[in-house]
DNA sequence: TCGCATGATGTAAGCTATTACATAGATGCA
DNA sequence: TGCATCTATGTAATAGCTTACATCATGCGA
């Protein structure tokens, strides 16, 4: 590994064109308001002549604050989390602050590993998604005094700081407008939920409508699988088989909608005349198929927007943690309709 | 801004744990091979027990090396990018090194400003999307000893590195295979080609075969629009108001062929029987539409993973600019068939 | 046994910024 | 005018690590 020189100025140098010492540029460069105007306009001149620019690592050592933030997200590839992290790197860089990006594949090892590497690269806060994780990483954060900000759902901890919603109550909302149509057999697809919150909840927020409503919820059949429209096909044709066959089949997420819908047109199946299925997140793809996906709407702009704020002001030192509940709303289309009499 | 203190543990530390000097324990981290076994085993006792991790800042300057690279592409919410850069980020971490990422929604002057950023950030090396941009940026780069990567596209420039493949080539199959089947009168919906080139390129593949044919690449209707399924449409409806109205829209890329098949339908045309439609890029979503779409694979994944690779070793010295062009594939689906006779 | 090459480890300089404290000059008020 | 206060600037300590160079012990060949 060769090291490859790079000689920039330094505070040094710009001191010296300046004629002042490296104390007054780093005054002007950090806290204007204390140099007189004079003094300042030489001292920019010199930084724009020499193109200085302040070295990072130097910088972090002598201040001991990096500016760093790290978010640790299950995948990029997954329209949702992209626009939610897109705003919130957005909302970093006009704080002048750096973000750090990794995703973890939904694996929890993998997330483990890129939080201590994150920490190690000088991460002063961190966002993560969902709640499911060993309390050992939470534990390694707070020891080290790195305030986290949970993304996509809520907690009922009150000294956890998030920015999301409810992702059982928009689940059991959409169940019950199926049940008000006369539906009474559910299926239900769903990835993965053993470490999984968001998913998990969803799955209960719906059998939450069925137990209101006087119905077994055990009876929902449920199939979880990976998140992909193959996947989503096959789960709906092995639901298809069960007994009694679901009037109506809830999916966790768009993506197995769309492959439910799929798969119910190669069954010769009309939706949502001859069965319904709903998603959620709304996405693009959930408008393209038909019929249209009837889906639940989550706010992930607004949402990464809010967890970045959140995340500078408890790295700038909120002491309190904070909680932000977002709305979802449910998006009415034209996959769920009344069951078949 | 308050300052939180974090009275980490300092490579002394460890160092006195041990009974070793630091210089010890900083070659037990850096290059193991120089110290012998005995000590090696009792330092990194130290450094579990004591849960150390090397500052970063304090490393960087010593070191006078980061680990840092930047990658700068148009939007992370898209599929296409989303899945290089997972790949490309995948292959940093493997290596020890850390990605910066930010997106500068197709806005030159946003990808001056964050690649001006990153390089302040002390990244040592740059991804960037495609070609056009201020030669000033290559120069401020260059300057600096920061190799770049292109990715997504090719240069003719022997001096830059790329992993990328030809935008054009792939475009004028398409329509050459078009052209065989019958069509004439071509129509295209592209993205802003003025500051993007590989929408640019790809326009002008499809002209070239048009002039191979012997037909007027001119007479070929062009309409440019926003990356978005809604301009898709309108720009779709416009198109067949043109004279001669085309027998095929070729689209620049997957989103835009979606919407133009949505508004086919909306205009009671059938695809491909009554027109035919082409995207490029091979995304989800162009299984998922009805008909699906006829399309250009391009291998993302493997892009990122090379461009990574390629990059590194960039940054480790390598003095030759590297240049690896990827092949991409015409993926022939339902949605380009022979023109109305 | 001596001299020397080799390998392991230690010493201490150096990297670049921030910031507490010191200093000097200017201002205000009695 | 004299003293306290304030503002602008400078001095120098400091942060945590890497690494060139120095030192020391060991083993080997002559």
């Amino acid at each position: 590994m060769e090291t490859r020189k790079r000689n920039l100025p330094t505070l040094e140098d710009v001191a010296n064109a300046a004629g002042v010492s490296t104390a007054t540029v780093s005054r002007c460069l950090n806290e204007p308001d204390k140099v007189s105007g004079g003094t300042r306009e030489r001292v920019m001149e010199a930084v724009d002549k020499l193109h200085y620019s302040p070295n990072f690592g130097a910088r972090a050592i002598a201040a001991n604050r990096t500016g760093i933030v790290g978010a640790v997200i299950p995948t990029m590839v997954n329209a949702i989390f992209a626009r939610g992290v897109e705003a919130f790197q957005k909302t970093i860089v006009a704080n002048k602050k750096t973000m750090l990006v990794a995703s973890s594949s939904y694996d929890r090892t993998q997330e483990i590993d890129q939080i201590r590497t994150m920490v190690a690269r000088g991460a002063e806060g961190m966002l993560l998604i969902g709640t499911d994780r060993d309390p050992e990483v939470y534990a390694f954060l707070s020891q080290r005094n790195i305030p986290v900000v949970i993304a996509w759902a809520r907690t009922s901890d009150p000294n956890q700081s998030f920015v999301g919603f409810s992702n059982k109550d928009a689940s059991r909302l959409l169940a019950e407008r199926a049940i008000a149509l006369g539906h009474r057999s559910f299926g239900y697809i769903s990835a993965y939920t053993a470490m999984n919150d968001r998913a998990r909840y969803r799955v209960i927020g719906a059998r939450e409508a069925l137990t209101n409503a006087g119905l077994d919820p055990d009876a929902m059949h449920l199939i979880e699988t990976k998140y992909s429209l193959k996947c989503a096909r096959a789960a709906f044709h092995q639901m298809l088989k069960a007994n009694p066959r679901p009037s109506i089949i809830m999916c966790g997420n768009d993506v197995l909608a769309v492959g439910a819908i799929q798969a119910a047109q190669e069954e010769g199946l009309h939706v949502p005349d001859d069965i319904s299925i709903t998603g959620y997140d709304d996405i693009e793809l959930s408008t393209v198929i038909e019929p249209a996906v009837t889906t639940v709407h989550v706010p992930h702009r607004k949402m990464g927007r809010l967890a970045a704020e959140t995340l500078l002001s408890l790295v700038d030192g909120a002491s309190n943690p904070i909680q932000i509940e977002l709305e979802t709303q449910i998006i009415e289309r034209d996959s769920l309709g009344k069951p078949k009499t």
